[in-house]
DNA sequence: GACAATTTATA
DNA sequence: ATAAATTGT
């Protein structure tokens, strides 16, 4: 008997797993419920529900097969080993996974368990990440290749997508319409997106209000395996090239689409080559650059969305409902914490983890480093909150409806609502400090402060060796092209262009 | 023993 | 996919 393991829920890929088993004989399609995977700190297991709609649809598209999917609790080894005992396993096939310590460890059992018992696992890349890549030279053009390879047969994709289901792009607070999960809902999002929402992607994917909307929403899906991320970058390129030809606001969102599929995988490749960033600078010499531990009241208002910055708090009060932020706001809650807050970025990694429905490792380590500076090859991104929401959230929407105790403040001081004339707020009927926080801390400070440690820093450590470690290791080659990377104006990362 | 072909290991 | 290790000539 030949177990075909999905190991977080439907890899696409994995039916290229399930075609190569079934032309070799019987097949058992498992999914191993692992509690102590689900305990984790960055545990998805609030998404619970989304992950079981995935594995419904999974199942729903195995049956049609003639093979409904085994859906084991325990430890994957001792699952394993016992499906062993019962039946014999001949070969073991699954995707090949850049997760967490817990999966990558757990990997490792599993391999001692092959090993003992003689037993061929066979692996299957998912995507653009390499395993065993020792530095960055030709990744790009691999990635091209890999993406543009044919598309392995899918069983028919059913599942909840078909109902009449609508999602909230406008991220509101009725959690009806959240996203759900199935192969379905995610290609109905992605007909949607590249017809109809996604005309002003580049535009408007910077802007909370609109970001919901005209962002492809495709996220989730890719992270938990239930699209192929080969299928969307094959199909995304084929409507471009027939529908979006001449130059057009369609066309420049299509191609930043495509930089971001692109992306996806330049993440997750650091995470797969350096395991240890998950809990380590990825710059060695960066390690100090935080405290140890985070500050507990500071870690907690940041949490909360108590921090008496507005935008930062709509902002975590948002994903913390909806479990879905655009990429930029993503980006400035981090910074904010980071360096204006100096809270240690393996601190807010979790929670964020957490509260992400589309927590995907690899992407997430390496973006709390980038945005907090410890990745030794990136610009550092200092955000002023206040002026950021003065730029995306202009007439104050998406703070009032994330914080509506702010809802009488007029859109001139909805951003810095503590800079206001006393006798304002008492027009306004709010007691800052009461109704909403004070600031932990002016942003203007902050920055100074922020500004002043990592001048220090930079003073006391030798850091271009190892910055040219990293950067050959994990660099995009449009980086390393680059003379003059670490001059302040020609280190900008190529994500600087796009925004 | 030198070199080519093949297998293995690779977070 | 790739490089290192192993086997074959």
């Amino acid at each position: 008997m030949q177990l075909v393991w999905f190991k977080r829920d439907l890899r696409s890929e994995d039916h290229q797993a399930l075609a190569t088993a079934a032309a070799n004989g019987p097949v058992l399609p498992l999914y191993i419920v692992e509690p102590e995977l689900w305990q984790q700190p960055d545990s998805s297991a609030r998404h619970w529900g989304f992950v079981r709609e995935c594995l419904q649809a999974l199942d729903q598209s195995l049956r049609a097969l003639g093979q409904p999917l085994w859906v084991i609790q325990g430890d994957a080894v001792e699952v394993l080993s016992q499906l062993h005992q019962r039946f014999g396993i001949s070969a073991l096939h699954s995707h090949m996974e850049s997760g967490n310590r817990f999966t990558f460890e757990r990997d490792l059992r599993v391999l001692a368990l092959c090993k003992d018992k003689a037993i061929p696992w066979l692996e299957y890349r998912q995507h653009g990440v390499l395993r065993g890549l020792r530095q960055r030279e030709n990744w790009a053009e691999q990635w091209e290749r890999l993406m543009s390879k044919p598309l392995v047969h899918c069983p028919p994709l059913t599942g909840p997508g078909e109902g009449p289901f609508e999602l909230d792009f406008e991220c509101g607070t009725d959690l009806a319409h959240r996203q759900r999960g199935g192969a379905a809902q995610g290609w109905k999002l992605f007909d949607s997106f590249v017809s109809e929402r996604g005309e002003h992607y580049r535009q408007t994917m910077g802007q909370p209000m609109q970001a919901g909307r005209s962002c492809s929403r495709l996220s989730p899906y890719l992270a938990f395996g239930a699209m192929s991320l080969r299928e969307v970058t094959q199909r995304s390129r084929m409507i471009t090239k027939t529908q979006y030809t001449a130059p057009s606001a369609w066309k420049s969102s299509m191609r930043s689409f495509d930089k971001r599929l692109h992306w996806h995988c330049h993440f997750i490749q650091k995470l797969e080559s350096e395991p240890r960033m998950e809990f380590e600078a990825l710059h060695r010499g960066m390690q100090a650059l935080y405290p140890a531990e985070a500050d507990p009241l500071r870690l907690q208002a940041w949490v909360a969305g108590q921090t008496g910055w507005p935008l930062i708090d709509a902002c975590m009060r948002a994903v913390e409902h909806t479990g879905w932020l655009t990429f930029r706001m993503r980006a400035m809650v981090v910074s904010c914490a980071s360096y204006l807050l100096n809270l240690p970025w393996q601190s807010t990694a979790l929670p964020l983890a957490r509260a992400f429905l589309d927590y995907e490792p690899g992407i997430h380590y390496s973006q709390m480093q980038m945005q907090s500076g410890t990745t030794g090859i990136n610009a550092n991104r200092m955000y002023n909150p206040v002026k950021q929401g003065f730029e995306k959230d202009p007439a104050g929407e998406f703070v009032k409806r994330w914080c509506p105790e702010l809802e009488a403040v007029p859109k001139e001081w909805i951003h810095m609502p503590y800079k206001a004339p006393r006798s304002l707020q008492q027009k306004w009927g709010i007691k800052l400090g009461d109704d909403y926080p004070l600031p932990l801390i002016e942003p203007e400070q902050a920055l100074r402060e922020a500004r002043h440690r990592l001048k220090q820093y930079r003073a006391m450590y030798d850091l271009g060796e190892e910055a040219k470690r990293v950067l050959k290791m994990h660099g995009s080659q449009l980086r390393q092209n680059r003379p003059n990377y670490n001059d302040s104006k020609a280190g900008l990362d190529q994500l600087d262009f796009d925004f």
